[in-house]
RNA sequence: GCCUUGGUAGCUCAGUCGGUAGAGCAGUAGACUGAAAAUCUACGUGUCGGUGGUUCAAUUCCGCCCCAAGGCA
């Protein structure tokens, strides 16, 4: 069986995927298929750096603006509809370009991570949070040592959150986290680029790139979302350090510096993340011919 | 000009009743399978403003000088 090809250029935040991701589309015939929890929102557009509907209108995009922000959004949920969209561009002919900076999200639709068989949030989890919140960490973490003791080696008793999942995925279907198969991955032929440049010149863009956010009416945007009950949306880089003025927490001076310093480690974290993922083929983002690159590595044969 | 209070890690500060010092933040590296822009882990030598003095020993006590903030003139 021949395996349908499915691309994927993934990097840090304002490495420059979108551009890039656009020139390639029209070029080569792709759909974007956008990987990055924070897009799937409406109505956060300014700071999520979502592409325009200009840019939307000539390439056409997914998994952008599926979401209310009052929803609680999730891997699961993303994995379930990104799957949906890449085979129906795949019954169009034409080739997915995944794009994006969530590992967990890009690694959830290339690699078929299987969150399926154990819904996550139900009573098992309000249980082992009551648990924790009653005996503490190391006692949750010995809980699971119990039960699946191959989860609890690899995660730190202080991850209460990963602890808390292993132990309702275990509850729930009698298998260790770990041991769930991957299958996604037989059904495509993954080829990964990423943007990479040096540190320097990626704060430097961070931070030109929020002054731009700013003047484009980040605060409006934040300030329409406050009456919104946010839910993980509410996680989003920009809006609640701005959520924080409004709150007379903190001065506007202080959030964007503060918004800058986050963005930067989010980035630290996205490359840390890619760095270890073997099929990765790197570009240098600063390179003016990326894009030409890019094109003659997606199109190879 | 005089008085007061400060000058300790990139930043904010703690501390040493004399035995060369430590938190938070920032930074660096890493982890990551239904919150992932989230969550978690590891990593702390810096002329303790300068200079003389007392002392076995001073960042710590004393003198002088420099700098900053406030007060009095």
């Amino acid at each position: 069986m021949i395996k349908p090809l499915v691309c994927a250029l993934v990097g840090p935040t304002a490495s420059g995927k979108s551009a890039a991701a656009l020139a390639v589309a029209r070029a080569l015939s792709m759909e974007i298929v956008s990987a990055d929890s924070m897009q799937v929102y409406r109505g956060m557009d300014i700071g999520t750096a979502k592409s325009t509907q200009a840019e939307r209108a000539l390439v056409r995009h997914h998994m952008i603006d599926v979401a209310d922000p009052g929803q609680k959004y999730t891997a699961a949920r993303f994995r379930q509809e990104g799957a949906l969209a890449i085979a129906e561009i795949l019954a169009r002919g034409n080739v997915p370009l995944v794009v994006g900076g969530t590992g967990l999200y890009v690694s959830a639709l290339l690699d078929g991570l299987d969150f399926a068989q154990a819904q996550g949030g139900g009573e098992e989890r309000e249980r082992w949070e009551k648990y924790l919140a009653q005996n503490g960490a190391s006692a949750l973490h010995g809980q699971l040592r119990e039960r699946d003791p191959k989860s609890a080696e690899k995660l730190h008793e202080n991850d209460t959150r990963r602890v808390i999942r292993a132990l309702e995925v275990y509850d729930i279907t009698g298998r260790p986290i770990g041991e769930r198969a991957s299958f996604a991955q037989s059904f495509y032929d993954v080829r990964m680029a990423g943007l990479s440049l040096n540190r320097e010149q990626l704060n430097l863009r961070i931070d030109e790139r929020v002054d731009a956010m700013m003047r484009a009416g980040l605060e409006a945007e934040a300030r329409a979302l406050l009456q919104k009950d946010l839910q993980t949306a509410a996680q989003a880089l920009g809006y609640k350090e701005l959520f924080e003025v409004f709150r007379g927490d903190a001065s506007l001076d202080e959030a964007i510096r503060h918004i800058k310093t986050r963005t930067r480690q989010y980035a630290k974290r996205q490359m840390t993340w890619f760095k270890r993922d073997v099929r990765i083929r790197w570009f240098d983002a600063l390179d003016p011919h990326v894009e030409a690159k890019l094109m003659e590595y997606f199109a190879e044969t």
